[in-house]
RNA sequence: GCCGACGUAGCUCAAUGGCAGAGCAGCGGUUUUGUAAACCGCCGGUUGUGGGUUCGAUUCCCUCCGUCGGCUCCA
């Protein structure tokens, strides 16, 4: 079965990635045995689950006799602080596996039992733990030397989390804490956290009037005209692109009947996420994904070895049922679009269709300021196809990352099950990493189609298919770009491109006629004619993050020129109509990283 | 789906088991202004939905809907 682009793993969940050689990690494991602690003071009767150190912090999960509130965590913080004050020494100590399971037994803690159980012979008999005043926990270590020695923490919120993340184990409460070496570095983490609040693309979307999302359709984003302006440049870049790499353009049908979806698989693997419906009393689904309907194009015709590669881009609407608790604004919806792209192609045709890839991602992100990184997902454990099948397939995809020079690393077993993939990432102006675009290699489904060429010898055989979305879905890319630039668009994407400020009602007419000039050369550009003062239409326009403010008065008019402010401040007085038109449209044209605060970018950046 | 939290005017937020309030936005008027908020006035609400408790519910309880934080980090 075909998976596409936009299988990824929610932000939030990235943020959490563990970094594994953190050199905080001791202190962020050190910290969660510190609020074990702390959580059995207050309920001795806790079970424990398991504590690790993630990124930018750590967690611990337990089982307690009621829901924890904030005015927990905040006791829970204050014999935390009590602990660090105290500098209990960290003691390690090992057990034999009869008597480590007798005395978690005899402790309480079914979790604990479960886990040194499930130690593998390999990890040796022998069982570790480590104390500190008067706690002890099942632990691997290392640890700081005492608890004196944890930075500054705090805990910043609770959450169900399953036994082992299995649905069908016990739920534990889980609180989220963080810890640093020292207080600024505390104060820049929440300070991140925050900041991500701001840009939250929930409330950006609101206030810059880009899109909504109603109870009557939930998780299905209704695009406003300046959402939809914003959608159209980066579509409209997006074809830019395909073009370049030759692609042609098709679209097919969001009804369509189970057979098809028998024929890929998706009725017996996907159905769960499918809506399903009776189209007639034919049992039919929306289309969760367009590349089986790609394969009936490709079989319309028999194709020769010479039609091939096949470059087919398809952006239809599709449709997925979400779970609802995974649903989160733009990041998942379940009516999305992607920018889909399926190559067919000869075998040995794939490296160079895999460089065209690559070549394609790192151009469509390049005006974004992006610069991706690639991971190459190998063979998992369960796998279709034989070793050396899978053997073929990595080394197609390593060969073509290695001939376009482009960095790499291996995440081993993160392939689909039926093919090896490259995984693109991006950090973002928080640092956040995201999962954008997949490159997938897939020999799966053109065989359940039964998709063939003829050969030059006149023979058949069985082509390849390449499927990649670059933006992944314009709505969740949308939902990206909007936190990473804060709403502060480039010019050519901002729904609004420029503002003529007329500074008094006699100036509105040759406001008017700057607009229509800008709008001669393509550019969004609106005059705002409210009776305010000058000022408040640059305060609004500011708060609306519009690249250019065009402020012009009597001598602007007397002088045909205009008086820009940029978004970033930067002002200039009496510049010729002509001129400033032509100068932004050629940015916007080369699709310029502008008007961007290059000190305002490098900070979030730190 | 599950755990928890939340839902008051378009937005941000108050308040109380006893007449639901403010700022901003909107509307009307005055002001005609040179680079981030002029002034005056007016309008604005079935407190998400349905039910229950109560003399009285926005407040307490339950249902449903929606939203948010999580549910894959393995001692």
């Amino acid at each position: 079965m075909a998976l596409d682009g936009d299988e990824v793993r929610s932000a939030a969940a990235e943020l959490l990635d563990a970094g594994a050689h953190d050199p905080l990690d001791a202190m962020r494991h050190s910290a969660s045995h510190v609020m074990a602690a702390a959580v059995l003071e207050l309920f001795p009767e806790a079970r424990l689950g398991i504590g690790p150190a993630i990124r930018d912090g750590f967690y611990y999960d337990f089982e307690l006799p009621r829901p924890l509130t904030a005015a927990d965590l905040e006791a829970i913080e204050e014999r935390m602080r009590a602990q660090v004050v105290a500098d209990h020494a960290f003691e390690r100590y090992e057990q034999d596996r009869p008597t480590a399971l007798a005395e978690l037994e005899a402790a309480g803690q079914p979790y604990k039992v479960e886990i040194v159980r499930d130690l593998s012979a390999e990890d040796g008999q022998v069982i570790s733990f480590y104390r500190h005043g008067a706690f002890t926990d099942l632990c691997r270590g290392p640890h700081v030397a005492s608890t004196g020695k944890l930075g500054p923490f705090k805990l910043l919120n609770t959450a169900g989390a399953y036994w082992r993340g299995d649905e069908t184990r016990p739920m534990l409460q889980r609180i989220y804490g963080t810890v640093w070496e020292t207080q600024a570095d505390l104060d820049q983490h929440l300070w991140r956290l925050e900041e991500a609040r701001k840009r939250d693309h929930r409330k950006l979307g609101r206030d810059l009037d880009l899109f909504s999302f109603h109870p009557e359709s939930p998780a299905a984003p209704f695009w406003h005209p300046k959402g939809m302006a914003l959608w159209r440049a980066l579509e409209d870049w997006s074809w830019e692109v395909r073009r370049s790499g030759g692609f042609d353009e098709v679209r097919t049908p969001a009804v369509v009947r189970k057979e098809l979806w028998e024929t890929s698989g998706h009725w017996e693997l996907y159905q769960d996420n499918m809506f399903v419906l009776d189209d007639s009393d034919h049992p039919s689904g929306l289309k969760p994904m367009n590349c089986p309907e790609s394969m009936l194009i490709y079989k319309t015709q028999l194709r020769s070895y010479r039609d091939l590669p096949m470059r087919l881009a398809d952006y239809s609407w599709l449709f997925r049922r979400e779970r609802t608790g995974a649903l989160a604004g733009m990041f998942r919806v379940r009516q999305l679009t992607q920018d889909d792209s399926h190559v067919l192609c000869r075998d040995d045709q794939v490296i160079d269709e895999v460089n065209l890839a690559l070549t394609l991602v790192r151009r469509q992100y390049a005006p974004f300021g992006f610069e991706p990184r690639f991971k190459l997902a190998t063979r998992p454990p369960k796998k279709l196809g034989t070793d050396e099948f899978w053997d073929a397939a990595e080394g197609k995809l390593a060969e073509a990352l290695k001939s376009g020079e482009v960095p790499y690393e291996v995440d081993a077993g993160g392939g689909a099950f039926y093919a090896p993939k490259i995984d693109v990432f991006l950090d973002d102006a928080l640092g956040r990493e995201w999962q954008m675009a997949t490159i997938q290699l897939d020999y799966q489904l053109p065989q359940r189609f039964d998709l063939e060429y003829r050969t030059a010898d006149g023979g058949f055989e069985r082509p390849a298919v390449l499927h990649y979305a670059i933006y992944g879905s314009f709505e969740r890319w949308i939902g990206v770009i909007t936190e990473h630039f804060a709403g502060a668009f480039p010019a050519w994407l901002a729904p609004v491109q420029a503002v003529v400020i007329p500074i008094a009602d006699r100036h509105v007419a040759y406001a008017e006629e700057v607009r229509s000039a800008l709008g001669a050369a393509g550019i969004r550009a609106e005059v705002d004619d409210r009776t305010e003062r000058m000022q408040a239409k640059v305060r609004d326009a500011q708060q609306q993050q519009v690249p250019v403010m065009l402020v012009v008065g009597d001598r602007d008019v007397e002088a045909r020129a205009v008086s820009p402010r940029l978004r970033t401040g930067e002002e200039r007085q009496g510049v010729p109509l002509a001129e400033f038109v032509a100068d932004l449209s050629s940015r916007i044209a080369a699709r310029e990283l502008w008007p961007v605060a290059a000190e305002e970018s490098a900070a979030y950046r730190s």
